[in-house]
DNA sequence: TATTGTTATACTCTATAACTATA
DNA sequence: TATAGTTATAGAGTATAACAATA
């Protein structure tokens, strides 16, 4: 107790596993769910839903990336899939010639409309019936706040683009330190 | 406002996005960190743990795959590849002889002691040093019970192993119900 | 020089179903 | 007949780095 080891305690080992498989578990349901009724991933689905969620303005691939756990060279080729299916546009953006403008085309709002009702109740039948609401409002104010902390965080985009010499995300995790 | 729509509340949409966003961004940094310090990506690092946390005796597969959210034949792929590295050994099990008993190696369990550290340091980094312990404690116990829920249902081993027709896992959320 | 996005290649992983063997 | 595990094949996805264009 109070050792300063690296070890975690048995609470946060439990924390870690019960975050892990439960997010796992309703992901595998919900892209299962989505492969069957519209034909998408889930990751493709939650691209368009960021995109979606931007209405005719659009939104830069960068900041689509930014919001989802996606390589730049990962959202380039899903944008690209759902791209051959219709349901987004690509286009310059007028201010900056660099950045590309992804917009949901009619079709892809459909589809959204179609596969947003399945989501949302395979999602709240698999967690939130089961969690009263005080609960609900517990965990999403407590991992609410983790994850804005994590955004603040160097971007995914970003990552890596300069030099090679420069360490990944947090600090000092990769030293294997050996262990008792 | 108690209307009987499929539709999801703001609170709950954002439990879930912050569920989804936290898991996976430390679940790729989690990765990143495994690959550079022990070569193995995090879901071979989450079986070998499995597997090593049942020590000599080892474990069947179907209850490695059972703890993880991989289906059978993605397992017999990753052991396959924790085998070639000599990480894990496979033998028929005594009792059972369809089964198989996946044991961990002395080098398997090297590389643990190697990889743990680093790991675990990571989450906390990550989690647990933006969490007070009694936040700690709510969380796990919330998501622990979703877990144990989620756990009772149907078997993702046992998953369509029969015939065609059955419905996948949740009731009626496949259903695309149109919206306004 | 840094940023945005795309591309090309090779590789890893997954999905599906068929298959063997034991219970 | 149901369960345990493997395999084969095809396809999807990812990693890496190189690339072009604009800021």
């Amino acid at each position: 107790m109070g050792t300063p080891e690296p070890s975690i305690s048995a609470d946060e080992m439990r924390a870690w596993a019960a975050l892990f498989e439960t997010s796992n578990i309703v992901q595998y349901a919900a892209d299962r769910n989505l492969r069957d009724s519209v034909g998408l991933t889930l990751a493709q689905f939650e691209i368009l839903l960021r995109i979606g969620e931007a209405g005719t303005d659009g939104r830069r691939m960068t900041d689509v990336a930014d919001a989802l756990t996606v390589s730049r060279s990962g959202l380039t080729y899903q944008v690209g899939q759902l791209e051959k299916k219709g349901l987004v546009r690509r286009e310059p953006a007028p201010d900056d010639e660099r950045s590309v403008i992804a917009q949901i085309t009619p079709a892809g709002l459909d589809l959204l409309r179609a596969g947003v009702p399945g989501y949302v109740s395979l999602v709240r039948e698999m967690l939130f019936d089961r969690l009263s609401h005080a609960d609900l409002m517990t965990v999403t104010e407590i991992l609410d706040d983790v994850r804005k902390q994590l955004k603040e965080q160097p971007k995914r985009s970003t990552f890596r683009r300069a030099s090679r010499k420069t360490a990944p995300a947090v600090s000092g995790a990769s030293g294997a330190d050996a262990v008792g």
